[in-house]
DNA sequence: GCTAAACTTGAAATCGATTTCAATCATACT
DNA sequence: AGTATGATTGAAATCGATTTCAAGTTTAGC
């Protein structure tokens, strides 16, 4: 059913019932009252290409998926979408191609010069990332989901990594830990190199230098927690404690810390930052996990109503939010034998 | 730019650019290759607001994500994308908000009535699912993901859910366990019931007769898995093997395991359904994981595949395909004591 | 009763592409 | 040479909405 035919059948204009559907506040209440409910009955929805092409609104946000797995994706997608149920919003996810950097970019441009988008958001940023300078010269509205240190103009969204690692390092050192081990995530990314920077921190305040052969980066994964534990278990002068980049990298952990015939808070004490997903909590792990903690869903829901005001108009530069993370103390950090 | 400022740079109308782009036969070579590397200079690129309007084609497949974590959904979405970044289609999320099965439904019209969509995919109907109905009422080509009973036809890709579970049920039957517990996925849905008959069905061959209290349904969490492998091994007469939902169930039953004091694989014999994940892997686990394998990747690559299929005008009740399944044999299965 | 202001409504232009139909040009054949 | 054929190109209609501008209708004020 297409507007021309809706209209007739109510014996009004396309203008009018266009302006009624849409809002606008110089249609009779009589009229839009009618119109709205003859729309429900007759099952009339404008044509969204047709919108679109006329106002120029794409009515999507774009998102970058990575090829590998995401384990942060669905969650915070998910964060997105209890956002955008109610503003007319969609979810483009766009894979990349990205054998490198061009053909991430080429993505990119393809992406808003099409008009697909209103607007993109962008995960887990390098200090100087080129995305964003590509974006801001597209002069499409994007946001960041972490930090960047380009003198480019970027909205963003992050949590304090480096607050978060500082702190549970200074837990541990609290704790008596003096050899200390931290599984990071991936090198270069700007979260990693902010918890390197709280690890470094934490040393520091107790007159420590923290010692670059305990700092290792990878990705998030049960496998690379198992492998990069174990490297440091069993080395001479092993660490007491192990700071990991997820739960998942922690799962790995525990898993390299019982293979040696040791056990997880008394042997060696663990701690990792938690994304809260439904599927592990750290809670439920033997023994329960300390983390530092943040959700990745209410990040979504949040950078999602960021990027609404961004395509609303708000200005990038005063969209920066820091989120703190709570640090949640349970069995597997311990005091060192 | 737009076509025809595009066009009179060219020396060319429209009509002939749009032809040269969109691979139209009648544009001659030279005039092609020209438009071609002066799109590329110049940076042209159609609107594809106004590509849909005129072609009627959205250019993009729907994708429906449920509210609780979906531990599956990045996998599979990533997997669709590597299909579909060749094929100039997007993928879009739609939440559900679904507090009801009318939501629901009416958030598949709104989708599918506003032209956003070019196709749907569905997962995890149940065996009389309203919304084959409803998508078939509405025109649109839509894939199952998973398997329905209505009489409606639909596109499907399923596993074989009946054949995994039955395989690892005689799996540990030949290996002399006789009391196996099953911790199976959502109840209602299709794929936990074919998984229940699989399991029924080997224990028919062996002339014994599943009990009711060995089955328990739930998602699929590290923290369920717990839970009932606890509830099942704490009774008078527990289970010598556990079939557990995903390895996500897994690491909960070897928690629940080893809090008894037991060992996995020695007291207690573990198998699972492994949908790869790139993030936790059966291999790694300890002890390694028996399991029935299938890559949700893969699938998600082929549905998107299937679904291109469909939009292209293939019939969908041609379209099924039922995927075997893998089972791997590792150490988490073993002879009972 | 007349005019101004405030409400409502509609006609037509517009968004930026695709595609039908017609026209032109070059080539081949008798 | 003249015509039929095939190969290229372009003009204009079209997709289905929104929105500008103009016009018609009430209401209010004096």
């Amino acid at each position: 059913m297409k507007l021309r035919e809706f209209a007739k059948q109510l014996g009004l204009s396309p203008t009018t019932v266009s302006r009624a559907l849409s809002g606008y506040p110089e249609v009779s209440e009589a009229t839009r009252a009618r119109v709205a409910s003859e729309a429900m009955r007759l099952g009339y929805r404008p044509d969204i290409n047709a919108v679109r092409l006329k106002t120029g609104r794409a009515g999507a946000i774009g998102v970058m998926m990575g090829r590998s797995g995401e384990i942060h994706f669905a969650e915070f997608v998910s964060g997105m979408a209890q956002r955008l149920e109610t503003a007319d919003t969609d979810i483009l996810i766009t894979p990349i191609t990205a054998h490198n950097d061009d053909d991430e970019i080429q993505a990119y441009r393809r992406l808003v010069e099409s008009r697909r988008v209103d607007a993109v958001i962008i995960h887990s940023p390098r200090p100087q990332d080129p995305r964003i300078e590509m974006l801001n010269s597209l002069g499409v509205p994007f946001l960041i989901h972490g930090r960047s240190e380009t003198e480019h103009v970027h909205a963003w969204l992050d949590i304090d990594n480096e607050g978060a690692v500082r702190r549970s390092t200074d837990h541990l050192f609290d704790l008596g830990h003096r050899r200390i081990a931290m599984i990071n995530g991936l090198r270069g990314k700007t979260y990693s190199i902010h918890r390197e920077q709280g690890f470094r921190l934490a040393h520091q305040e107790r007159g420590l230098t923290a010692d670059p052969n305990m700092m290792v980066c990878d990705k998030f994964s049960d496998e690379s927690g198992f492998r990069h534990a174990l490297s440091f278990l069993e080395r001479a002068n092993a660490p007491t404690a192990i700071v990991a980049g997820s739960t998942m990298t922690a799962l790995g952990v525990y898993r390299a810390i019982r293979s040696l015939g040791m056990t997880v808070g008394r042997d060696v004490s663990v701690i990792a930052h938690d994304d809260v997903f439904p599927y592990l909590t750290a809670e439920n792990m033997v023994p329960s996990l300390s983390t530092t903690r943040s959700s990745m869903r209410a990040a979504g829901t949040r950078c999602a109503e960021l990027t609404l005001q961004l395509i609303a108009g708000r200005a990038a530069d005063e969209i920066h939010e820091l989120w703190p993370v709570e640090l949640i103390l349970r069995e597997s950090t311990a005091a060192p034998r």
